[in-house]
DNA sequence: CCGATACATTTAACATGTTAATCATATTTG
DNA sequence: CAAATATGATTAACATGTTAAATGTATCGG
């Protein structure tokens, strides 16, 4: 059996973690978690988004997501309402408080980002980026077929 | 600023969640994590190991591992005992329980990983490794210019 | 030898990951 | 239209991630 450590779901973790702890002792120092984070810079990118679509884009389960927005709401850095054509529905925008962290934040965040983008390479980045981007396309279409394999069976 | 979605860290963990989405499910049906599963591996290429270092080749912190021991050792699939000469340390093993467990999960697991690398192609796969490890190093050493810096300003 | 310091591990506290269950609202169907 | 079903979101329960603090043992300096 293959030495784990050398295994693709180690290098993986390994490389993310490396990475990541470049960003966290910024985002902690302003309070945030790296999904904290992810949730704010989502929406800044948008008016309002619906919380599904939020889970799809900052790549995180409904139940995490469900926990960070009660919290973000109660820092006021988030705002809620129901969709009232569809009261299931529950719609998210940031605040202006939301806004002026994010303008706190971005500058170094942007920073470590541009450092490691210059250590790495920035065409090597953007080439190991598109291998993890097949990566990923091609797992899913695996995934895909085991599914229509097993409906075959039925 | 860059669209969150594109940026290094989502590729990441966007990547490494597609892989081990694969793995999950058959760990899964034998009761196991995918830490738990790592330690498993881990203990299962040594005779023993102090915890410390299993800490560092399973890449969990040190809270995480000592709760997943308890309960791995609770299970009877690994066993403990202190060092002699230094009784601060741990030594771990894995049990004759664990060695059968992991012959059991190892057959799917194998499969999956080979169908992964049939997909994704032997020599790219090893080709991002290999870049993923590159940035792991670089990132390293960035780490390692920042602290000297800083030890320089006092 | 002893008190201060360092080290290995564990515990504590809080945030998130993960799956299952629940709740409220919509949609479908008989 | 009413019951059955489906959907969006949350809650529940348990495991791990993360940082700080605590615990026990070892080592070092006087």
């Amino acid at each position: 059996m293959r030495q784990f450590s050398r295994s693709l779901p180690m290098s993986l973790l390994r490389a993310r973690e490396a990475v990541m702890r470049q960003f966290r002792p910024s985002l902690r120092d302003h309070g945030l978690t790296e999904q904290q984070w992810r949730i704010l810079r989502a929406l800044a990118s948008v008016d309002t988004i619906e919380v599904t679509e939020l889970a799809r884009v900052a790549f995180l389960l409904g139940p995490s997501l469900s926990r960070i927005l009660r919290d973000l709401e109660g820092r006021h850095l988030i705002e809620r309402r129901v969709v009232k054509a569809d009261q299931r529905r529950g719609l998210v925008s940031i605040s202006a408080r939301g806004v002026k962290l994010i303008e706190t934040v971005a500058p170094t965040s942007e920073a470590i980002y541009a450092a490691i983008t210059r250590r790495y390479g920035a065409r090597k980045l953007a080439e190991l980026q598109g291998m993890l981007r097949e990566l990923e396309e091609g797992l899913s279409e695996l995934q895909a077929r085991e599914g229509a394999e097993a409906d075959e069976l039925e």
